[in-house]
DNA sequence: TCGAACAGACAGACCTGTCTGTATTGTCCG
DNA sequence: CGGACAATACAGACAGGTCTGTCTGTTCGA
């Protein structure tokens, strides 16, 4: 018999639905009680697994950032057969996000903002997470570049995120040509110097 | 004897203290409660000059889409008197704004994510005030480039928003010199060739 | 029998929005 | 000149709902 430790139904139930819903009408707008009811769960399973809604958040977090990992991973696994290059296989995978249903940004963006307080353990996460998020995007830049990529990564990133947020409230994901095209724009022109 | 209208000195302070609470610490974490005791008006008074919190939510936008054109207007112009370089002054005042005190970020960003009804009046205002900042922008870029700066302007816009997250996030305003090194590297090219 | 989860009542705080009543001020008219 | 009147705003009680988090039971499967 496994231990039922970390990998508990009902944990696992919360976890997922907490996500869904936190992200489809943000963290504050969410109550324990909506998420119980559509995790079918006990409310005190809820506050077994997790201290408080503050930890729950948290934990949401982290259970998120593996699933991105995993779906830029696989993605960009499916783009990478045809077009080598990486940076440009993940553009086609922002694409795709973008164009997800349900798409509302990045959730990490969005908590930092609803969470609002510096102090918060999230707050710390999200900041984390971006400097993680933004170490592999340089490495992806790397492949093209080798060392050169340091000039250039910091200039991606911000294009990347300034996509995320343009296509979420222009309500188009039409910003992310504009990043892919500048972006490798600045890696061919770093490159043919 | 005027018209007091929409001059009233109540409804100017409820204006006034929204923004900076809803600013600090988010439009949802801050109750009308708190607002009408920091303003130093009666409950009523709010509710006569708005309809509800709806109501005084995309009035404080128009509020500060004023106020954040007011800012860069004189700060640009400061910076005019020695640059000439209009985006160079723009970036430079946007660099003043990222290290002021109490900066988090882009209110209109931060009121879309927390209302997250795409329906909410707030949110449709949100849209059109970054369609319109992307065209005060691509002013600035005009006046490099004439008629080719649409295919450059778009990609500045991308930097400014994302040089505008990441530096709350990361709690340091290094991403603006980030964004205005490209964006200037990308004028520059698309003026050499 | 024992542990995990379900079910739901409950407390205490906070939310928006409504309501009543009072104080102040300026204007108009006799 | 002076009193009535209207407009504005302050003060605060209140209703009805929602929030988080705690508590007591019950059910079910190993």
């Amino acid at each position: 018999m496994e231990r039922t430790k970390a990998t508990s139904e009902a944990r696992q139930r919360i976890l997922e639905t907490a996500d869904r819903l936190f992200y489809q009408d943000g963290i504050r707008a969410v109550g324990i009680d909506r998420i119980i009811a559509e995790a079918a769960v006990a409310k005190m399973s809820l506050y077994k697994h997790f201290a408080s809604k503050d930890d729950l958040i948290l934990a949401v977090l982290k259970y998120r950032e593996e699933k991105i990992l995993e779906f830029f991973g696989t993605a960009m696994e499916r783009y990478g057969k045809r077009t080598k290059d990486k940076l440009r296989a993940f553009f086609a995978a922002l694409k795709d996000w973008f164009e997800s249903p349900g798409f509302r940004g990045c959730a990490f963006q969005n908590a930092a903002v609803e969470l609002a307080d510096p102090k918060h353990a999230g707050t710390q996460f999200v900041k984390d997470h971006k400097r993680r998020f933004q170490e592999f995007l340089a490495g992806l830049v790397e492949e093209s570049l080798g060392k050169g990529a340091a000039k250039v990564a910091p200039a991606v990133g911000l294009l990347v995120e300034g996509a995320i947020v343009t296509a979420v409230i222009q309500g188009s994901p039409d910003a992310v040509d504009v990043a892919r095209d500048t972006a490798l724009k600045l890696v061919a022109e770093a490159k043919g110097v």
